[in-house]
DNA sequence: AATCAATGGTCCGATACCAGACCATTGGAC
DNA sequence: GTCCAATGGTCTGGTATCGGACCATTGATT
């Protein structure tokens, strides 16, 4: 009868809410800003508008800013053209510190890359099916040659904001989503990697790959260039848990 | 500074919590039960257990459960070897039902099918690249095998579950998680779709390849097949958009 | 200098939700 | 026949969260 109750639920039977809507509102904000969306200084949405995405109470979005106020990653300022500021800046990659939160991910890691891997591969393949506009290709066509010419501190915070850009390009919010929530996960150990010029010219070359072969709708390089490119951090993270 | 703000919140500022947590309660049950996860008369997992899995209270979850009983779509006992039981059957498809249930979602349609397609293709490719256990393969042919040998009113819930064993195979738990959201989205959809024979006689050779696919290691024509399945069915709910 | 719109800062009552203890029932095991 | 383990049923106190009203501050505009 209900011999099978391990069987599926795994994927059905998961929580129906995070823990803490106070702590998850604090997650979020943080990795919005490592991931990039917002940098040094930008000016994040005013409290209402901020806690009406999130789906929180303005009070609730609140304790999460001052927790971030305490732990000086943002600044609030009152008035007109006030708002809350980021004062975060990436800290410095760490090897030490990248082999220690690989190992602490465990087996989770595993999990990540691949939905990842299928996340990413599928959404450049789904850009590249659709008909963009001018202005689509204007800006996905910016966001390559600012990551192109970006200065290393700025690097991945760019280069986050490239690939999430193909995720919006697909035109679908929950693929964008997933996208999004993948590379959170995996964010913290991404940006634990050095950044070595060499490493840049290599990862360079993909995202032209990636990029030409989405805009001229080039499905099939689309997908494989992008799994190249993921496949390489992939195996580099893999390469601490030996 | 902040003129991007509109830019990439969407994917990252998305709701914290579904607005309710005994109204999620009561669909994430449901859809198990649409899914094909619990059959009618099979008994859902203790109250106690169930309201863990789900991160839920056990009163949040009895809330719901109530509200369930008095929809008949399950019933309790009490006592040893008593317990929640499933006395919900599938509703006969309905194609003027479908024509509504297709324009209402609207434009959500599109991003659900999308999602669908990468998923679930990326899924087959990933549970064709694994090397499977002999339990595995042999769980796995038995879930088609039963697809194949369904009587007509359970065909559907078991081609759910035919699809959701292959995410299992995975062995990526967010992966799975991701294949099963996507299908409770459009499984209203797909349940309102009549079971024609020859609708099934297609069907069941594209289970067939793509199950052949996974078990042998074949890696694009399991990607391939599952996508020439998927957008047969695609196709069907496009046609009632006009 | 006065105004005002946009923003953060504060407060309070209502309530959904939780954690855990305890009760009631059932049918098999002994 | 008695016991007992597993299950659903009930209650209570505590708290996180909400939602909405109201206050305080600021700097561009006039």
């Amino acid at each position: 009868m209900d011999a099978e109750v391990d069987w599926q639920g795994g994927a059905i039977f998961r929580p129906v809410r995070t823990g803490n809507a106070f702590e998850e509102t604090v997650q979020r904000i943080l990795e919005a800003v490592k991931l990039g969306v917002f940098g040094y200084g930008d000016r994040l949405p005013p409290e209402r508008a901020l806690a009406a995405r999130l789906g929180v109470s303005r009070e609730t979005l609140r304790e999460a800013l001052h927790s971030l106020q305490a732990a000086d990653c943002v600044e609030s300022r009152r008035g007109r053209y006030g708002g809350t500021f980021v004062t975060y800046r990436l800290p410095a990659p760490d090897l030490g510190e990248l082999a220690r939160a690989v190992r602490d991910m465990g087996t989770e890691l595993e999990d990540a890359l691949t939905y990842r891997l299928v996340l990413e591969t599928g959404a450049a393949e789904q850009a590249a099916r659709r008909e963009l506009t001018a202005e689509q290709r204007e800006r996905f066509t910016r966001h390559l040659t600012d990551l192109e010419q970006a200065p290393p501190e700025e690097y991945r915070r760019l280069d986050s904001r490239f690939h999430l850009a193909i995720a919006e390009l697909t035109g679908s919010p929950s693929l964008a989503a997933g996208v999004a929530e993948s590379r959170m996960r995996l964010n913290d150990l991404l940006n634990a990697i050095p950044v070595l010029s060499r490493n840049i010219e290599h990862s360079a070359a993909q995202h032209r790959a990636m990029a030409e072969a989405i805009l001229t709708g080039d499905i099939p390089t689309a997908r494989r260039a992008t799994e190249e490119h993921l496949e390489a951090t992939a195996a580099l993270l893999r390469g601490f848990l030996g």
